[in-house]
DNA sequence: CGTGGGGCAGACT
DNA sequence: TAGTCTGCCCCAC
């Protein structure tokens, strides 16, 4: 029974791009960079793929104007990274925790998802962590890719083709590497890039 | 440097 | 409701 929540939903300008958000009188609710920068789908496409996303949930989108205050907390949240307006009261617990935690993790820093899991409350759930952030309904507002593996690798974003963008995302944050093959001392220059070129092709 | 298991929350059946 | 499967992991061989 239930009555699906309705929500407010619209394109955004971002400091990265246009993206499709979604929004209660809380905050965001939803956030989508699909056909934007991961795999080149119409925006017609993506819309209707972010639209399924949300009645899924057992959300009602109605597509609207963001309110200009809105819009402004967005491109700030975004810009930071400091996840201010999302609402997440949706998740649950554990879920909520994670998020949390990644939202305090300062831009041009990373954490590995052990330590994120920690600072959840179950240092022993490393990949069940990583299992909510690859839910992250607010990607960019919530931080999700400053996190990475404790041995100094990427870890994964949306998908194979994801990794690159999460890549792009940390070097313009100016973020260090850390771990195996980061050494402090060393430039650390971000990465696995080479890695990946030769995965590829 | 690859591999195997452990471990954990959620989605699914 | 309970069991099963599956991952943006981790660490000890």
């Amino acid at each position: 029974m239930s009555a699906a929540t309705s929500v407010g939903y619209a394109r955004v300008r971002t400091p990265v791009g246009v993206a499709l958000a979604a929004w209660t009188r809380t905050g965001v609710v939803a956030l989508s960079p699909d056909g934007l920068w991961f795999g080149g789908r119409s925006p017609a496409a993506a819309e209707r793929a972010f639209l399924a996303g949300l009645r899924r949930a057992g959300l009602a989108p109605c597509r609207r104007s963001v309110p200009a205050a809105l819009a402004v907390r967005i491109r700030r949240s975004i810009a930071a990274g400091d996840g201010a307006c999302a609402d997440l009261s949706a998740l649950g617990v554990f879920s909520r925790r994670v998020l949390q935690a990644t939202c305090r993790i300062p831009r041009g820093e990373t954490r590995t998802y052990g330590e994120i899991a920690r600072a959840a409350g179950r240092p022993a759930a490393a990949r069940a962590a990583g299992g909510a952030l690859a839910r992250n309904p607010v990607p960019l507002i919530v931080p999700c890719h400053r996190v990475v593996r404790a041995d100094g690798s990427l870890g994964g974003y949306g998908g194979p083709r994801g990794t690159e963008t999460k890549r792009r995302l940390l070097e313009s944050e100016g973020a260090t590497a850390r771990g195996p093959g980061a050494r402090p001392g060393r430039p650390a220059r971000a990465t696995a890039a080479a890695r990946g070129s030769r995965a590829k092709r």
